[in-house]
DNA sequence: CTTACTATGGAGCATAGTACTCCATAAATA
DNA sequence: TATTTATGGAGTACTATGCTCCATAGTAAG
């Protein structure tokens, strides 16, 4: 059984340049690691060695490995649900979910490795929070299905949608795939609840 | 880092008496524990001692927890595959979806814990691999979409869509919330490859 | 510049989980 | 009955986590 967290990290919010430095070289580091291996196997040891930290400042910042991939995905999700946000409510939608197809794609190194370095389910969970916030009032409540799922199936099937068209050894060009999401994740949800 | 998988299960097939009960008590063990407190808070020494058995024996059957949940989840699968099949080509989907809700909502206790355990992402693997099996023949190759990503998403809708409905605090009936998932899961992927 | 403050580094320790071995014993099959 | 084999139990090695203590070095305020 995993040891109870005890502990709150401290420094909550600073502006010393030392905690920045040493935050910016942990997620770095996570990064920088996760490109070789599944995050499950990648240790907090070997994470503060690879920063070149002290092993204890980690516990100073987050209280877990879970709490920095949370603190860097959450960073990298923002972008995303963006996109997502204006492909759910634009007019042309088309367009919308190729511009999100497009800076995924350009940035297919950092979300191959979120997408399938182990953390899936962690993404899935913040991806949901973020889009529940800034989604949820552009949603019509009178529809017959409850916000909530349709929330849920957006954000699932957007990752699962992404991480399917990375990990094709020749990818189909962006402008291509956006027709194939809008159509199976992005129509569907947006005809049930704005229409 | 865990440590690495250096061995092999003993006695991949085997009809003696004490093997079968030794997996069925290992595999009790872990729906038992499972009822308590998420997956990765379960140990395999907790799981041995809760059956009852040897806590080497374990890795006579199993390489890891992993392998025990994923023999426990595959066995389950294999009913909500059937009735997912039957959904996506059944002329009466409506009825089909129903049936599976009404599966799933008599098994709630286990499917709850499946679902919301820890083990999402073995079963979300585990569920693409048999419908990936099972539907891949009966799904349209002509279609402009390629086939993998419509199992997967109708895999991951269907598994969030089911987790959602569960946990919510007072359940749609299974015939109302079937209408909402053949909506937002069956329908979109049945209309881009089956017509 | 000096002083207080505080983030860091490093060593070390307790707890816990995993992977594995050896051997005696009990159960199954022939 | 004799042989095969699955199991139980004790014990070892290794690794990761959570945490403490204290000296040091960088930061900011006077």
């Amino acid at each position: 059984m995993a040891r109870k967290k005890l502990h709150q990290p401290h420094y909550a919010t600073a502006t010393d340049p030392r905690i920045l430095q040493t935050r910016q070289a942990l997620r770095q580091a996570l990064l920088d690691l996760v490109d070789d291996k599944p995050l499950d196997q990648i240790s907090i040891r070997e994470i503060t060695a690879a920063a070149g930290i002290g092993y204890n400042t980690f516990f100073r910042h987050y209280t877990d490995k879970e709490a920095l991939v949370m603190a860097v995905a959450t960073d990298e999700l923002e972008r995303l649900i963006e996109l997502c946000i204006t492909t759910l409510d634009a007019t042309d939608s088309a367009r919308a979910s190729t511009a999100l197809c497009d800076y995924v794609g350009e940035h297919d190194v950092l979300w191959s490795t979120l997408l399938t370095g182990g953390a899936t389910n962690l993404l899935r969970e913040e991806f949901i929070r973020l889009l529940r916030e800034r989604a949820a009032s552009r949603i019509s409540a009178t529809s017959t299905s409850p916000v909530e799922i349709g929330i849920r199936l957006v954000a699932v099937g957007t990752l699962e949608f992404l991480g399917w068209w990375l990990e094709q050894p020749r990818r189909m060009p962006a402008a291509e795939v956006a027709k194939i999401y809008e159509r199976l994740v992005v129509t569907p949800v947006v005809d049930a609840y704005m229409k």
